[in-house]
DNA sequence: ATGCATGATTTGATCGTTCAAGTTAAGGAA
DNA sequence: TTCCTTAACTTGAACGATCAAATCATGCAT
């Protein structure tokens, strides 16, 4: 609390100007070697620090990088969101950056968000989670010129305009189908969403491709639903029923994995109310949430500490490189935890 | 992008001074209601925001609260902290404040983080979580006089010098255990993490209490151990072989639960390894976790959003309002969420 | 009338940094 | 010698807000 350093606490002891420190940290090219070395022994004996409001007034840049952070949706999906937001934490501290936090229920909100916090903040960029199909939030930031990335590819364009990372998630689904044909398995049917969300519909295509591979088809093998359990559990029930064939089910997401882990499994235990007794079903459940590691259900796992550090790269090569004229793309692959489930 | 709009320009479109509006925004008292009314119109007219940076070079507020972020523990106990800091963050926006994350590993870095926060960006505050015996981080920011709240009592010092809010969590396991005794159990015991750590001592001592209150013991009740599932299971099997007549446990975690679980359900569904067929047993847990509402585990659950608004309305009020001399602390109680397991 | 609080507004200075332009000294080419 | 270039460093201004002090009316008591 006592006392900051300024810039000029420094110059005054180095026996320097003001501008001749601040170009030995920041431009160091310009500062004659041992100038260099005696200012930079002064900042680490006084421990200097740069006043980010100060510098931030001057050069426009805060190095500060919004990001939303979500009530945990269903409460076993959420914790993507978290373990994303902490790679993010970690990978900007060591650029320089830090992240700002809002929150938002919407699209509208969250441009509305971006609006406020721009005025105030201005934070240099932003990070969008959980892009879809005609996402406002990113022609809204486009048309500001405000640089942002999203974690998600842009659904409705070919070529986005914006960079993006993402996880390629018809890749896990094939993985997951593979491994269970692997097992011996030949009809394995699939959970999803209903069509028309970009991540649902990908994740199904990967489950048929797998499946076409093998010559086999998917006529009468899924079912859409909402996503959460009891959806999921009662899709499950429906497509075990009408077709007693099917041995194995590839699922959109945990909370639908647990779902059909309740239809699934061999008669219950008594915590888990009304089962009917049922043939053994193997489940596999997308985004290796927490739930999948205590409950044993296999699960296709995200790279999120890579998608975070991903994002972050790309922002700042744009924020502090030379502003590459066009976006870039990445494209993760996600790995397949096998446990008990399957 | 193109405009941003500063004070003076409200201060010519409205023919009055820089200072009259900043007065009218900050000081509305001073100013005649008139001009108060025509400054504000134009404030809307131009979107006018105040700049961050420059008010906190000013005034050496940042309205910036920084706040920790970790690495999802044990994967299932791990999204407290995500609930607590979406409630801080919404809270916080309310109050013109935001919230600025950071990570750190053990209370040395995190004093280190504390130290470079605060030399680039000026939070106004921070707001720690796991408090534990001689808590170093409490030490150093008092000591610089650095404004903070705990979400976690001071485990160490009868009055502390500082605020914070916690959770009673004495009272919920009292409460879980008093729930089981209603239910016609008898023996309950608990599982539970090494004596030495605040928080599992006192969840420990709610249980104890429960028990004396009807005039029940607790020698040979009770298993401490790490909080993870594994341990749970081992505990749990350890202290159920022992004594036959347990019917029911409590445990300081859903970590602990869970494995209590593995240890406690009826010979178990085909994609949990390794059960033995054992006597059923109630088990209830703590946090209440997205992995308790997923397995039907009964949980105690703390109020984890009226957790972080009290810690930020303490900061406000001090940091805004006049700082009042003696620290606020708030004990605030958990609630049972019955499931299917207890 | 004069003086003097009081209310409403304005003026100049300042926070700590970096930008842009200026200065100084040294080295080469003419 | 004189001029020009370059390297190394310094000086003043500016970013956009608020603080502290100054100014200007206005009303009221003396």
């Amino acid at each position: 609390m006592a006392d900051k350093v300024t810039i000029a606490d420094v110059a005054r002891a180095a026996g320097v100007s003001r501008q001749t420190v601040s170009n030995a940290l920041n431009t160091p090219e310009v500062v004659r070697a041992e100038t260099r070395r005696r200012v930079l022994d002064v900042v680490e004996e006084l421990g200097y620090r740069v006043n980010q409001a100060a510098r931030q007034m001057r050069t426009g840049r805060s190095r500060l990088i919004a990001a939303r952070i979500d009530p945990e949706q269903d409460g076993i999906n959420g914790s993507v969101g978290d373990r994303f937001l902490h790679g993010l934490t970690e990978t900007a501290a060591r650029e320089g950056y830090r992240v700002l936090l809002y929150t938002a229920d919407g699209d509208d909100a969250e441009t509305a968000a971006f609006d406020d916090l721009l005025g105030a903040y201005e934070p240099d960029a932003f990070v969008l989670m959980a892009t879809h199909h005609d996402d406002k939030r990113t022609s809204w930031l486009a048309e500001r010129g405000v640089p942002f990335v999203t974690f998600g590819r842009a659904w409705s364009e070919p070529a986005a305009p914006h960079c993006w990372v993402d996880v390629d998630g018809a890749a896990g689904t094939e993985a997951a189908t593979r491994h269970l044909l692997s097992q011996g398995h030949r009809r394995i049917g699939f959970l999803g969403w209903p069509t028309g969300s970009g991540v649902g519909d990908d994740r199904r295509e990967g489950w048929r491709r797998a499946l076409a591979e093998v010559g086999l088809g998917v006529s009468g093998l899924h079912r859409e639903t909402e996503d959460d359990v009891a959806p999921g559990e009662h899709a499950a029930r429906d497509l075990l029923e009408r077709d007693p064939e099917i041995t194995a089910l590839v699922c959109a997401s945990d909370s639908l994995a647990l779902g059909a882990l309740h239809v699934a499994r061999a008669p219950g235990p008594a915590w888990l109310a009304g089962g009917h007794p049922h043939r053994p079903v193997a489940v596999v459940g997308f985004d290796d949430t927490p739930v999948a590691k205590a409950i044993g259900l296999t699960s296709v796992r995200q790279p999120l500490a890579e998608v975070a550090s991903s994002c972050l790269r790309l922002l700042t090569h744009r924020l502090d490189g030379g502003a590459g004229a066009s976006p870039e793309y990445l494209l993760l692959p996600p790995s397949l935890v096998v446990r008990a489930s399957g």
